[in-house]
DNA sequence: CTATTTGCAAACCCTTTGCAAAAAT
DNA sequence: ATTTTTGCAAAGGGTTTGCAAATAG
């Protein structure tokens, strides 16, 4: 687990309390959506306001700490970002699974930044599932 | 092209103008935005609707010929289902590029796909570019 | 003739914005 | 003391829906 405070401050960001425990949910949780986060961030402050959490993710985009990965369904979900990785996406109910590179598809990259003079942010595969090892559900 | 009329007979679709010029409107461009779609739609028939563009598009998708793809910004883009490919997708402006899977994305496809016992319906590659050949703009 | 489809307007949902009060540095 | 951040409520933008009239088969 990172640390917030000392990331905040790296970023020259105010350390608020509702920034921090934005921060800590998202490295609690793997992929939510904003209602995941709002929900859980209210049950500990519920003063917490919907739009503090749109502005700070905003925020923490902008510094590059959150990606923001729409695939699926119509909401946004929302990633600390750390090393390059695929995101296995349920189509089903739009569940993501983080997934490290092989050496082939680091290779097959590569090649395709090279050919076409582009930087490969991340890839997306999408994927049906009978029963999703995902969300734990049938689809 | 595909003939329009067959198409919708083989999928028990009623062949009405409004869905014919969709269809066919599909086919002219590459990955459109529903507003997109709906420009070019309007000029060769003002009355359309855009509900019925969207509902279209719905009734479309449910029979499998179109597939919506939902990357870089808040809007669907759509297109007419072939063959597995990959989208390489600006992450500047959205476009969106179709490619051939190569041999070894097949490979990594197939075994990915065995190992987790799951059936990958696409592949998205978001990718950040100085000068994009999908939009042909700097970013 | 029957079932589907259209077009309009209203509703919906997620996300963003403006602004004054509160808090961080 | 200055600048950023918060919380509220209102606005925004894309998408969906209800319904009566029109149309395809």
């Amino acid at each position: 687990m990172y640390d917030v405070i000392q990331l905040l401050k790296e970023k020259e960001l105010k350390a608020t309390p509702q920034r921090i425990s934005v921060l800590k949910e998202l490295g609690r949780k793997t992929h939510p959506t904003m209602d995941d986060l709002y929900e859980a961030l209210k049950r500990e402050n519920p003063s917490m306001s919907l739009a503090t959490v749109y502005k700070n993710i905003a925020t923490l985009k902008e510094k590059g700490v959150v990606i923001e990965v729409n695939v699926a369904d119509g909401k946004m979900r929302y990633d600390v970002y750390s090393r390059p990785h695929i995101h296995l996406v349920c189509q089903g109910c739009g569940a993501i699974e983080d997934i490290d590179c092989d050496e082939s598809l680091y290779q097959y990259q590569a090649c395709l930044e090279e050919k076409r003079n582009i930087k490969i942010e991340r890839m997306d595969i999408i994927a049906s599932v009978e029963f999703c090892s995902l969300c734990q559900k049938e689809h």
